[in-house]
DNA sequence: TGCCAGGCCGGGT
DNA sequence: ACCCGGCATGGC
């Protein structure tokens, strides 16, 4: 991996050390935290997860065989629980008709295929079906979020106007194609988005990327 | 009190 | 190919 992205993950390992991110949740419930945490915070999306373990049904089985409005109401804390709920239906129609309900099966799909084939289900979008196949499937297709635009954006690696494709590109050509290290490196950049580069405003007090050399690739 | 969180969809230009 | 309003709860 050459520079500057190199040293950019370099750095924000040293900073932040390693994340280990969604450790001891099955692929399955990372399927369906990345659906119910789109633009929503993580700690109103781990009620929703609470509730549906509580009610039994965390697992294809259970969200097959739960009533779509009784979804809504067990996922409500996670917002946009109508939209989500019907989300989460579709998911599983297309679980059920293409792969006999296995998440074994979808997962040994090749990288693009799968990736188009999600794309195509209803409220699965980019950035969901990328986590999806790198955090659920072990799949090395790099996540793009916002907070990973921002900081990009900041540090003049990306244009304003680049788009997801743009981002994504740009990392798949300099990092190596390896799942963990594409896990690792999103996850960092999450914790610096919080940690330093939030809000709207100049710049970061204290980044720890703030002498990072700018200038695009 | 208002703004925002690890987006996505559908319709309009 | 972009742009925008709608979708919704909980935390600060």
């Amino acid at each position: 991996m050459p520079t500057p992205l190199r040293r950019f993950y370099r750095a924000l390992l040293a900073r932040f050390g390693p994340q280990h991110w969604w450790p001891g949740e099955t692929p399955f419930e990372i399927v369906v935290g990345a659906i119910l945490t789109q633009n929503t915070s993580w700690t109103n999306v781990e009620k929703a997860m609470a509730r549906l373990k509580a009610a039994a049904v965390l697992s294809v089985e259970g969200l097959e065989t739960t009533a779509e409005p009784q979804l809504a109401e067990l996922i409500r804390s996670s917002g946009y629980y109508h939209q989500k709920a019907r989300n989460l239906k579709a998911f599983l129609t297309y679980l059920r008709r293409e792969h006999g309900g296995s998440l074994d099966r979808m997962f040994a799909l090749p990288t693009p295929r799968l990736r188009r084939e999600l794309l195509q289900i209803r409220g699965i979008g980019e950035e969901t079906a990328d986590s999806i196949l790198l955090y659920g499937g072990g799949h090395a297709s790099f996540v793009v979020d916002a907070y990973t635009r921002r900081i990009l954006e900041r540090h003049s690696l990306i244009e304003g106007n680049a788009s997801y494709q743009d981002i994504q590109e740009l990392f798949h050509r300099r990092v190596p194609p390896d799942a963990q290290v594409y896990n690792e490196f999103h996850a960092l950049l999450v914790e610096a988005g919080k940690r330093h580069c939030l809000r709207a405003g100049p710049r970061c007090a204290g980044c720890p990327l703030e002498r990072f050399p700018h200038g695009a690739e």
